[in-house]
DNA sequence: GTGCGTGCAAAGACTTTGCACGTAC
DNA sequence: GTACGTGCAAAGTCTTTGCACGCAC
């Protein structure tokens, strides 16, 4: 019953391979060095950054199968899409981690990361008033920062 | 001085010529039927779809045309991208619009639309605590639906 | 009249796919 | 030993860009 506390957490490769042997899929070194990868990587990345970080400590995956791998791992839960922009993939693990929420400005493009209880809590009471089961969720403000708040007036 | 509230709102047109004389660019046909096909299009939409309707009402405008539109309509503050999947961008209306939140099914793909204001004063809260003036959010929650909720019990 | 805008087609960026060989089970 | 996996390169999608002509201001 995979309820991701920090406690009961099994670790990530566990969960991967259970999920490819329930797929009757296969466990190999490839997978496993993608996964590893995305451990060791630190917040959101993309699949290109994800091939250097592999060839820089010497493993070697094709561009295809990190894609390939990167679409189990959305499907075993294990990581998902951060969603940043359109104009490319980016992800970012999820299994076992408390959501990371972002608030970004609409001018400078800088972002401030927070996380707040009180969301998950709304989230959860949402989804029991509904009937199903929080899994995570993603909430992105978008606000201007101080600086300045005009931009506009001038004619 | 924009303060998107829903009586003082102005038309959209005029806040996209009045942000595009502000940046010492044209209003022209093109750009104002882009702006009429998104007010007309219910929801988020895609770039090819506003072609077809625009097609479809007789309005010729070729596609580089529309990205265009699209990027200087976001800049003004009028569309945001909704960022279903990075695949492709969708978009849609925000100016003087109330955010939809969304709840997705991880497992099936069906989504429930809400609106909660008690999250919306939570980020304006997030917000005022920074200092920071908010302009909108989207909150998307990842569940699973009441029919089933094993499915990874086995093995 | 000038500079911005448009359409077209070509280029670009990211992602997926077909195929032959390799490997986990 | 079999079916799935991998790398490579080609194909596919969506989006952007260069250029010559046209139009809003």
């Amino acid at each position: 019953m995979p309820e991701p506390t920090p406690d009961t957490l099994m670790p990530l490769c566990s969960v991967f391979r259970r999920f490819l042997r329930n797929q009757g899929l296969k466990y190999t070194v490839e997978r496993a060095d993608v996964l590893q990868a995305i451990i060791d990587h630190d917040g959101p990345f993309e699949a290109e950054e994800l091939l250097l970080d592999m060839r820089r400590r010497g493993h070697r995956v094709s561009k295809a199968t990190i894609y390939r791998t990167l679409r189990l791992l959305q499907e075993a839960g294990i990581i998902t899409q951060a969603l940043f922009d359109s104009k490319q993939a980016h992800f970012q693990l999820i299994y076992g981690k408390q959501p990371r929420d972002v608030m970004v400005c609409m001018r400078t493009g800088r972002t401030i990361d927070f996380h707040s209880e009180e969301l998950s809590a709304l989230r959860d009471r949402i989804c029991r008033e509904l009937g199903w089961k929080p899994v995570g969720h993603r909430f992105q403000i978008f606000a201007m920062s101080p600086e300045r708040t005009e931009g506009e007036q001038e004619a």
